[in-house]
DNA sequence: TTGTATGCAAAAGGTTTGCAATGAT
DNA sequence: ATCATTGCAAACCTTTTGCATACAA
């Protein structure tokens, strides 16, 4: 929080009470929630606000380089804050996205491909499966839907 | 395609000129492209065919396992034929998904994680940056968009 | 013949945008 | 005072769906 109020003073980007409310509904959040689920979040403490503005404040929090998007196959975005390097688990059940710390993998030593001249910046690793309340739901039949 | 044909026969699933089209147009590229750039490839071949079709089609290739759906982070899904693991170079600046085939990569023994009673199925990396054109295209300055 | 797939058009999400008013600095 | 941001509502884009028809097996 302190962090992007700093960011923003730097950029010369105004702090707005919205902003504000959405970084709060997003740093409270380890699910990766969707720009529908910060809005309810963030509309709970700052009534009035819109949808629409949550998009535009997420978009001004990935330029300041606070919060980004995750990549996911369904549909509707999900959001998280940005720090530090990390992978993700993703239910092929539920959608659900988790983060996954682990220093094994940090020290891991990926072989950076130079294909085709491309300029590798970031890496990250999902491993997709079923979370354990999917996996207890399901006897382990058919599979995938959002 | 004869695995298409195969898997239809087995499942008892019609084999229509639409899906052998979807199948083309997938089958050629290696961008990955959505599902409106598959239509337009197979309508080029099938004149009339919907874009529905496309989307219930890319469906049906789904659940027979030849076409998967590429997780991305960008707006509008993303396809690709279903063979093989391997991984994805995403560049930020064009949203273009590059396949890569690293040996070294699939050799690999990447610890899997049992956090919270997660059960992995499958491992996909992403390696994100810049791809040639891109590169060349920006000093390397600003970032992102579509 | 039987059951699924397709075309068409409409609906349902999810995300973006123009404009006037509001607010941060 | 100045310029970016917000609310509102409409527009956009992507994906899904109902229904009658067409088609594969």
């Amino acid at each position: 929080m302190g962090r992007m109020v700093a960011l923003c003073r730097r950029r010369g980007v105004p702090v707005t009470a919205q902003r504000r409310a959405v970084l709060r509904a997003l740093a409270g959040r380890r699910d990766h929630p969707t720009a529908e689920r910060i809005h309810a979040a963030a509309a709970a403490r700052l009534p009035g606000m819109t949808l629409a503005t949550v998009y535009r404040v997420l978009a001004a929090l990935e330029r300041l380089g606070v919060a980004r998007r995750v990549a996911h196959d369904g549909t509707g975005a999900r959001f998280e804050i940005a720090e530090g390097a990390h992978h993700h688990l993703v239910c092929l059940s539920c959608g659900r996205i988790l983060d996954l710390r682990d220093p094994a993998l940090e020290a891991l030593a990926l072989p950076a491909p130079r294909a085709a001249g491309f300029h590798v910046q970031e890496v990250s690793i999902q491993f997709r499966g079923l979370c354990r309340p999917c996996r207890r739901k399901q006897p382990a039949r058919e599979r995938r839907r959002r």
